[in-house]
RNA sequence: CGGGGCGUAGCGCAGACUGGUAGCGCGUUUGCUUGGGGUGCAAAAGGUCCCGGGUUCAAAUCCCGGCGCCCCGACCA
């Protein structure tokens, strides 16, 4: 809780509470949590409490998912929270992978003793359950009684529930013991079938990341060493933060007749004969809000994209006298009435007792993309002045300069007329600051010396050939603490970077390059 | 599991070495003042000093035991 003593150092500025990113990367990233309202850590180790702002934005991303999710086919259910440790058996390699972090219920009754209520001993579960960390088991134990022919197929099923990992080491969104999800898991008649599904679910997560969050992705598959336990095909985008490092954003997983065999589960195809069915599983989490947080925020707060802020504009009356007040207030709220019936989010900040400049810098931390400042002078001219969030920095800007590129003043009609178009022009801009700064930190490289340099440096994406085994990959872990993100697909590698090479390890030729990264 | 830090007002912290009336800043409430980038003044409210035991006339402070959280590392969708 106290292990914030830099900020004593810190001098009253607008980022006051907020460590630079120049100076602490992830102390900068708990800052912007906390400051922006985004959640708490809660009392329980390794679980947080999703504050009504950070939840807001989860909400809006659910919404975003959840319509492209029944765009393309599915529909919502529910399973149970709780797994028996038999269906977790069953399947050997995703036990395997997921035993080392499973939260296990073995009583059901807690029991007063001198007072002390503890759990009761007599009330052990004669079968102990495994609280989800995915649900494949106990869904596929389902899918056997609802699956006999090849016109119950495909089903198309997503769930969104939490899961709890047993994390030995968490970060707020990033990992957390509990956290919140989206889990698709889908049967098919054929492989063929299964695998379309797979990339189309990855594509939506692709369209979401870029199109919604504004966070440029790769698409690719993992290596064998990456894949989910029990997965024969691993399909993810990886996305790169400000620090250089990837975070995976989603994950596609092919999983083949594994789950169908162990879970018995056959259909009658249109030749009389049974088959296993194939099925696929897709997720993403509330570790997105943390991909968001880490691409665009700034030293000075949060950066939300205008699809996923939940106040779009925020609206600061600005007075001296009660006479003005009730002017600046009364404009400020027309104003926010001809906002709304374009359908944006706003908000009228008339808090009294707190200056214009206070209220400026906690929406700032909030991330709200646009500011509109309504005073006398306003009412006089019939102009407003419309603030951004932010501005495609340049190279070599000052501070000065960028406050001054992001405020304009402009005549009230046009302002009100465009502002449904500015959100649409800061949504494309976040998306393209992003892109530059992922540019700024990718290289195609080919020998080890200069792959050393490069993430001696700032680091980033190395986009390098490779031919090398899971040994190899163990090699450059240790040497370099990278990894190879993904095996990109084909369109994934930047132009400059195609063709065939030599492994950058064991110059052993190549096919294509990989994209190597530290990662979280 | 190893290393480190911390637990005192809503939040951030001081006080502890050297035991003796529970403190500061921010926030909150009230009043005035101020208001285009964090106004200023005054007053007020607010406490299980993490828990348990011990030493003592007296414990936030010393001793013993426990609990919890955070950070770093190992681990990992």
């Amino acid at each position: 809780m106290s292990s914030q003593q830099n900020q004593k150092q810190q001098p009253a500025t607008a980022a006051d509470g907020i460590t630079p990113r120049a100076q602490d990367y992830g102390q900068w990233y708990l800052d912007i949590v906390k400051r922006a309202d985004l959640a708490d850590h809660s009392s329980v180790r390794g679980c947080m409490v999703i504050k009504p702002h950070g939840y807001a934005i989860w909400e809006k991303l659910q919404r975003e998912l959840d319509e492209r999710f029944k765009a393309t086919g599915h529909v919502n259910a529910y399973f149970p929270l709780f797994i028996p440790l038999s269906f977790f058996q069953k399947e050997e390699e995703h036990a395997a992978g997921f035993a080392k972090e499973c939260a296990v219920v073995t009583h059901h009754r807690l029991k007063a003793v001198d007072g002390v209520v503890g759990v009761d001993p007599d009330s052990k579960l004669e079968e102990p359950l495994v609280v989800r960390p995915t649900s494949e088991t106990i869904i596929w134990a389902q899918y056997k009684n609802w699956i006999q022919s090849y016109r119950d197929l495909p089903l198309l099923i997503n769930q969104w529930a939490n899961v709890v990992r047993w994390e030995m080491r968490t970060r707020l969104f990033l990992r957390t013991a509990e956290f919140l999800w989206q889990e698709g898991h889908t049967a098919h008649a054929t492989e063929e079938e299964a695998r379309e599904e797979v990339s189309r679910m990855l594509e939506v997560y692709a369209d979401v990341a870029e199109n919604v969050m504004g966070v440029p992705v790769v698409r690719g598959h993992k290596t064998e060493g990456e894949r989910f336990a029990g997965a024969l095909d691993t399909q993810s985008i990886e996305g790169m933060m400000q620090d250089g490092k990837a975070l995976q954003m989603g994950t596609s997983h092919y999983l083949g007749q594994n789950f169908a065999k162990s879970a018995d589960v056959k259909f009658l195809n249109k030749d009389g004969q049974l088959e296993y069915v194939h099925a696929t599983s897709w997720g993403v989490s509330t570790r997105l809000i943390g991909a968001l947080i880490m691409t665009h925020s700034d030293d000075n707060g949060l950066i939300l994209p205008p699809k996923l802020a939940p106040i779009q504009v925020v609206i600061v009356p600005i007075y001296k006298t009660p006479e003005e007040q009730e002017r600046t207030t009364a404009e400020a709220q027309a104003v926010a009435a001809e906002l709304r019936r374009q359908g944006l989010s706003v908000k009228v900040d008339d808090r009294e007792g707190m200056q214009p400049g206070a209220k400026y810098y906690e929406w700032e931390r909030k991330g709200v993309p646009v500011r509109l400042e309504i005073g006398p002078r306003d009412l006089e001219k019939g102009s407003l002045c419309v603030v951004r969030r932010f501005v495609i920095e340049q190279d070599g800007e000052s501070e000065q300069d960028l406050r001054k590129r992001k405020k304009q003043f402009l005549p009230r009609a046009e302002a009100i007329a465009g502002m449904t178009a500015l959100m649409g022009t800061l949504q494309k801009d976040l998306l393209e600051r992003a892109r530059i700064q992922k540019q700024k930190k990718t290289r195609m490289i080919d020998t080890l010396e200069e792959y050393e340099e490069f993430f001696k440096g700032g680091g980033g994406f190395a986009w390098v050939h490779w031919a090398g085994t899971r040994d190899d990959e163990d090699t450059m872990a240790k040497r370099f603490e990278t990894s190879i993100r993904c095996i990109p697909f084909a369109d994934q590698i930047p132009e400059e970077g195609r063709g065939e090479g030599l492994c950058i390890l064991t110059g052993k030729p190549s096919a294509q390059r990989v994209l190597m990264a530290k990662a979280y």
